[in-house]
DNA sequence: CGATTAATTGATACTTCTCAAATCCTGTGG
DNA sequence: CCACAGGATTTGAGAAGTATCAATTAATCG
């Protein structure tokens, strides 16, 4: 039998690919796939290692077959900001070669990551020759831009409490949970900080709290959320 | 002699319009822009007027001729978090129509303000048979994405100090100068705060130690910026 | 020109950050 | 599989940064 790393490591057809219903490819042919499934190429990342960096200027984009990895830029300091996270389905890098841009923030794997990598001339032979895909992609980046501008406003008018209660949501709904109930993510208490946009201290401080609320419990590094819709009050969550 | 509005009102062909250079249809020719030309209609907002409301469907997109607008999201408490502005030349409304959600921020003229709106269905219609156009929408939108990922770094870790200095400088590449060397927008404390993301008389406190300081005067609301380098210091900015 | 809204400054309270020290966990190598 | 080193987490205390409330002055618009 093959093992798990061999058989990820395969590249298969897109058409087959278990991630193509929540992809940018979900509503193409096998025929309209061919072009991208033949260029493709399979990888693979380490836990902590650096896919790309903040600056740079990418020769092709990834489709993340199977892994979490975290989008961020680096601030005054060398503090991080995460930006966003990506996992299974998810493209990163797209941005930067769509607006012909150096890469806005680096990204790094929280777990081993699986991904096919699509070279810059494929993926814009099928942005071009292909409506469907474009807009697919148009549809993405617009809905990017959707969560980006909630983030700031939150950011801008929220403190670190409600803000933290809508991370910790965030998580649950991007990653789901394993099968103990806990977040199904391994981030450390700094990153979750990072995302936050807070010193990790008060991050910790206000989880700390959030436990003796019973809104969540922690083991080790591990979050439960318990009681969700409280948090979603916490977070003042409208929209 | 026709007066500005009537001139500014009259439906001119896209292909001569003034702004055709520095927006999202500088690439594309008569004929690819006879399908927007016929069926955009021009409007006009005074100064004030409200262009769309955070959670509506618009059923079409505004291209802006002449004039100056802010977009915002109305945080708890009702304040407002400005993500960015809109002036010649900028596209408004296409985010929500291609990610086929409702608005996500609203928008308000900051001045009287010319515009042509565009249907949703010829929007499409170009979209879907222009690789061309649908590239530069998909450049755009990838170029704001980024936009606003420096943004959420700022807000997430600047001090108020260094987001006002970069916002004075973004606000001086966006609008310019007028011919006594000020700003050229008109924008309360207020405004300019909640761009910021911080409380008005935050924002006004650090104008004052910015004046104290000779990087920036001020003539009533107008605000010079004196001492730009010494502001992009402040602001740190690095990128 | 006057009414009304916006801008400014002061005083105070609150949130959040920073620095420091102690404890806990996790991944690694034996 | 277990022990251990080193990094991560946690809590405390004090400092800094911002927000809020209130009162005064200035600017704007009809």
């Amino acid at each position: 039998m093959k093992s798990l790393k061999e058989e990820l490591e395969a590249p298969i057809h897109c058409q087959f690919c278990q991630n193509k219903a929540n992809s940018a490819f979900h509503n193409l042919g096998t025929e309209e796939l061919d072009v991208v499934s033949k260029l493709k190429t399979c990888v693979s990342f380490r836990k902590g290692q650096v896919v790309m960096h903040e600056g740079a200027r990418p020769q092709g984009i990834y489709c993340i077959h199977k892994g979490k990895l975290k989008l961020y830029k680096i601030g005054t300091e060398g503090k991080e900001q995460i930006l966003r996270f990506a996992t299974n389905g998810d493209l990163i890098g797209y941005r930067s070669i769509l607006s012909d841009q150096p890469i806005s923030a680096s990204i790094t794997a929280l777990e081993d990551t699986y991904a096919c990598y699509i070279p810059k001339s494929s993926f814009f032979e099928v942005i071009e020759q292909n409506p469907k895909f474009s807009l697919n992609i148009l549809k993405l980046s617009c809905r990017e831009l959707g969560e980006a501008g909630k983030m700031i406003a939150s950011l801008a008018q929220k403190t670190v409490r409600e803000r933290l209660a809508e991370i910790l949501l965030l998580l649950q709904t991007t990653f789901g949970k394993d099968e103990e109930g806990y977040l199904d993510v391994k981030l450390t208490r700094e990153e979750l900080a990072n995302m936050v946009g807070t010193a990790t201290e008060s991050a910790i401080r206000l989880l700390s709290e959030m436990k003796e609320d019973r809104y969540i419990s922690t083991k080790g590094r591990r979050i439960k959320l318990e009681d969700p819709e409280a948090l979603r009050e916490v977070a003042a969550v409208f929209d």
